[in-house]
RNA sequence: GCCGGUGUGGUGGAAUGGUAGACACAAGGGACUUAAAAUCCCUCGCUGGCAACAGCGUACCGGUUCGAGUCCGGUCACCGGCACCA
């Protein structure tokens, strides 16, 4: 009988969708398991070979924990607000929400055809009010605790999408989606205060099961640092104070540089001496983007203020201040310390401006370069108390001295910065606030919500940088919740990452009209148990999601500090070549294709199979005929399977280890091994013949991999009549080990550590019985002629060492 | 520059400190076939040799060990992230 993929995956998908073999319970009695992965963006373009990879992967993680006899929750949905719908809308003239629903149409037909175990009655669309309804509530509740802000900064505003982007949407100066330049802009914004929160989702990640990458890039994006604030003295009355990691070299302080956006510069216009230069300087910064400055990080620029000094409180003396655009506004207090002798940078900046260099460390030449201690044990010069001490005893003594002399305090910075929440764009969640002239800004009742996107006639961005809304002016007057006054609504909406923070809640509860998620459903599929995503989601939806599940766990909507309680991360599929998939390359891979060619099956086990799941592969098209000819001989062992072969046994240790290798290596997202095994279990098979019951076996361990194909085979043979059950709905098969140990091992014989032959011993054999097989080879006889044996180490079930010396 | 990671046949890739190259792809040879496809069998790291076999071999240099792809120190290359963060 012939393996015709294509009619019997219909027939499978057909049936699945009429029972529903996927559908998670609420409430059940059995362990539960929630399994997640990224909800995919619709886009235009349909599926991409990249998809397959990670949600092939955690369908065979929860097909075999079904399997298993957990109660699984395996979702999907779509993250369907986006800015690629929007463009597409603008130059074709439809509506984002038909683009929209079309693409997810798409998406959802390409997903059914890779036969994933979704349980599509729980499938979720952000663009949908009944769900953007519960971001927007969140949003609110945000807004109520003062977490939610408005205001006016320096953003960065892409000069082509018109819009505004988060720190993290900016890669190397440029758009992230688009590639356009982008410039710094000073714009009134909703922020979200995720530094609040900085502490926490760097300390609770100690408790998550994350691979260790995601957890080090976190901490490195959040990017704590430990110092001290100071306080300086000037000569104008006012204070100015610093932030430093290294108190300790407050003696080799030679200058104070203040950042161009300083506040204190407009209120020392007065006293600055040549403010026209100052002032010019603050201009030509201001039109820089962040990127243009750190471009120019080999030359640094600046102007002393003249007329200003600032008096160094360890020495006593007067320092001058500059001002330089390398100083950033938004991190520490905008002001630096400048210690030439111990900074590179500040090496530098001295030495171009002539300002003294003062050695506080010991240990390097200050006048070559400026000395960074590797380590901390190098010693204090030129620090009145501190001298003689090792820096690391100097630090914490300065901090203390500092608190003491009332000089400043300790101080903990980090490098995130709270989270820009605007788009001045139409194709996201409306932002439920409306600004009244005497109340100023006021939340919708949540009676109001969903605050539906109202029909517009062009979704083009404005070029003053307001959201398309601003231009419905029927529906931007409104009255204010409170007063009743005169009042408009906001007109910017939400970014993409806002739908995405929360998704895996409406998982658990999706219909539910009342509330964002259940108690009872939360409390039982909380948290997710194995969430898998791309890297580069690390420092965006990941952290903003545990962001936002920490807040929803401060109010009391869940239950859990963190949403996920383990993450791992799949490497991209590189095209051919080993470039990265491009359209413009032309080596983008479409699964259909493949699914045309070989079927659903292939897809999958060729998916799997390619290589290490945590790391990038090259897409083969060529090789994905080993995986249909690896199918092929599965399907044809139902020829040559038979009961009344004689040695039953014979694959019992075999077919022990192969369930052991795969039952462990699904665990670890070992794929591409766990199929291996199965391969070498098909060879053993036709090697030495199988019954009905090795095929049995077989068909169970395979069937995560290729669904289709098993429950086809698994009616054929007559095994779904016998049990009245799919092959899906079966137990995972168990091993005992005792059973995974051969009779008989090949040991190898190594003289000196080299090896020089093998050994067949039984698998009981002591280690006397070992060395005395060894030393009767024939091989390992002649590499002992003239030899004593003074040594031997024998590894059980592995080899046998034998050290030689020449005989006296 | 800083933080992670990787480096193994023609290719994708396997190897709890214990027989390097499992499992595949490609290639070469053979069987079956009118023929092709499909299928099946054999060979397949490099060098020498008809062969048995010997020597070499996991980016490079050194170390620890009876034994190192694996551990340690150093070097190089590539990939990912961050980058004037004081």
């Amino acid at each position: 009988m012939k393996y015709d993929f294509t009619a019997i995956e219909k027939k499978w998908q057909d049936r699945w969708e009429a029972l529903k073999p996927y559908a998670a319970e609420t409430g059940s009695d059995k362990p539960k398991f929630y399994g997640l992965i990224e909800f995919p963006y619709p886009s235009g373009q349909g599926l991409h070979v990249g998809h397959p990879r990670p949600f092939t992967a955690l369908d065979i993680v929860t097909r075999k924990k079904r399997m298993q006899g957990y109660n699984v929750l395996f979702p999907i949905g779509f993250d369907a607000f986006g800015l690629p719908t929007e463009n597409y809308a603008i130059k074709n003239h439809v509506h984002p929400a038909a683009v929209t629903e079309k693409n997810i149409a798409n998406f959802t037909s390409q997903l059914k055809m890779l036969g994933y175990g979704f349980d599509w009655d729980r499938c979720v669309d952000t663009t949908d009010p009944k769900y953007y309804k519960w971001t927007q509530w969140i949003f609110l509740q945000m807004f109520k605790k003062g977490l939610a802000y408005k205001t006016t900064m320096p953003v960065n505003w892409c000069t082509s999408c018109k819009c505004v982007l988060a720190n993290e949407e900016v890669v190397n100066g440029v758009c992230e989606r688009c590639g356009s330049e982008v410039i710094r802009k000073e714009k009134s914004q909703w922020m979200l205060a995720i530094t609040k929160y900085a502490q926490r989702l760097i300390d609770d990640l100690d408790d998550l099961d994350y691979i260790e990458r995601v957890k080090i890039q976190q901490k490195n994006w959040i990017g704590r640092s430990t110092g001290a604030e100071l306080r300086f003295d000037t000569n104008t009355g006012d204070k100015v104070s610093v932030y430093t990691t290294r108190p300790d070299t407050l003696f080799g302080v030679t200058y104070v540089v203040i950042s161009p956006e300083h506040p204190l510069l407009e209120k020392w216009q007065g006293r600055i001496k040549n403010w026209d230069e100052i002032a010019a300087y603050k201009e030509a910064a201001s039109h820089k983007s962040d990127f243009e400055r750190g471009e120019l990080n080999k030359d640094k620029t600046g102007v002393r203020l003249e007329g200003i000094e600032v008096m160094n409180p360890a020495t006593g003396k007067a320092v001058p201040m500059f001002v330089s655009d390398y100083v950033l506004m938004g991190y520490g207090t905008g002001i630096v310390m400048g210690v030439p002798g111990h900074d590179q940078r500040d090496w530098e900046f001295a030495t171009k401006f002539g300002l003294p260099i003062i050695e506080v460390v010991s240990g390097g030449d200050i006048t070559k370069e400026a000395f960074v201690a590797k380590d901390d044990s190098a010693i204090m010069v030129n620090s009145g108390f501190m001298n003689g001490m090792t820096v690391r005893e100097a630090i914490p003594a300065m901090k203390k001295y500092v608190v003491d002399q009332g000089w400043g305090k300790e101080q903990v910075n980090y490098k995130l910065r709270d989270w820009v929440f605007s788009r001045q764009r139409y194709w996201g969640e409306p932002i439920p606030l409306v600004n009244c002239e005497k109340c100023g800004w006021v939340a919708l009742p949540e009676s109001e919500l969903p605050l539906v996107l109202p029909q517009v006639d062009s979704y083009e961005p404005t070029d003053d940088g307001e959201s398309p809304l601003s231009k419905m002016t029927d529906w931007v007057n409104t009255s204010c919740p409170c007063c009743g006054g005169p009042a408009k609504r906001e007109t910017d909406t939400m970014p993409q990452w806002a739908g995405s923070s929360w998704y895996f809640l409406r998982y658990m509860d999706p219909h539910n009209d009342d509330e964002l998620v259940s108690k009872e459903a939360e409390e039982y599929w909380g948290p997710v148990d194995w969430y898998n995503g791309g890297m580069e989601h690390t420092t965006l939806h990941l952290l903003y999601s545990r962001f936002w599940h920490k807040f929803l766990y401060d109010i009391g909507v869940v239950h859990t500090k963190e949403p996920y309680a383990k993450r791992t991360s799949h490497g991209m599929i590189l095209g051919e070549g080993g470039e990265k998939m491009s359209k413009s390359r032309g080596n983008v891979v479409n699964p259909n294709d493949i699914v045309d060619q070989y079927g659903a099956d292939t897809m999958r086990l060729h998916i799997m199979f390619i290589g290490d799941f945590e790391k990038a592969v090259t897409w083969s098209n060529e090789a994905v005929k080993g995986s249909k000819r690896f199918l092929d001989r599965c399907w044809n062992l139902m020829d040559i399977a038979r009961d009344d072969i004689a040695v039953s046994a014979v694959n019992e240790a075999v077919i022990h280890k192969t369930i052991k290798k795969v039952t462990e290596d699904i665990d670890s997202l070992k794929m591409n091994t766990a199929i291996a095994a199965l391969m070498t279990l098909v060879n053993e098979f036709y090697a030495k013949g199988l019954t009905k019951g090795d095929l049995e076996q077989l068909m169970l361990l395979l069937s995560p991999f290729a669904p289709h194909m098993v429950e086809e085979m698994w009616e054929l043979t007559g095994f779904a009549a016998k049990y009245g059950k799919m092959a899906m709905q079966m137990s995972w098969p168990e091993f005992d080990e005792a059973k995974t140990v051969d009779s008989h091992k090949e040991m190898a014989v190594q003289v000196n550590g080299k090896l020089r032959s093998t050994v067949v011993v039984p698998a009981d054999a002591d280690d006397g019985a070992v060395v005395a097989a060894a030393c009767a080879d024939e091989k390992i006889k002649r590499q002992m002629e003239g030899m004593q044996l003074v040594k031997t180490i024998v590894v059980k079930n592995k080899l046998v060492n034998l050290i030689l010396k020449p005989a006296k």
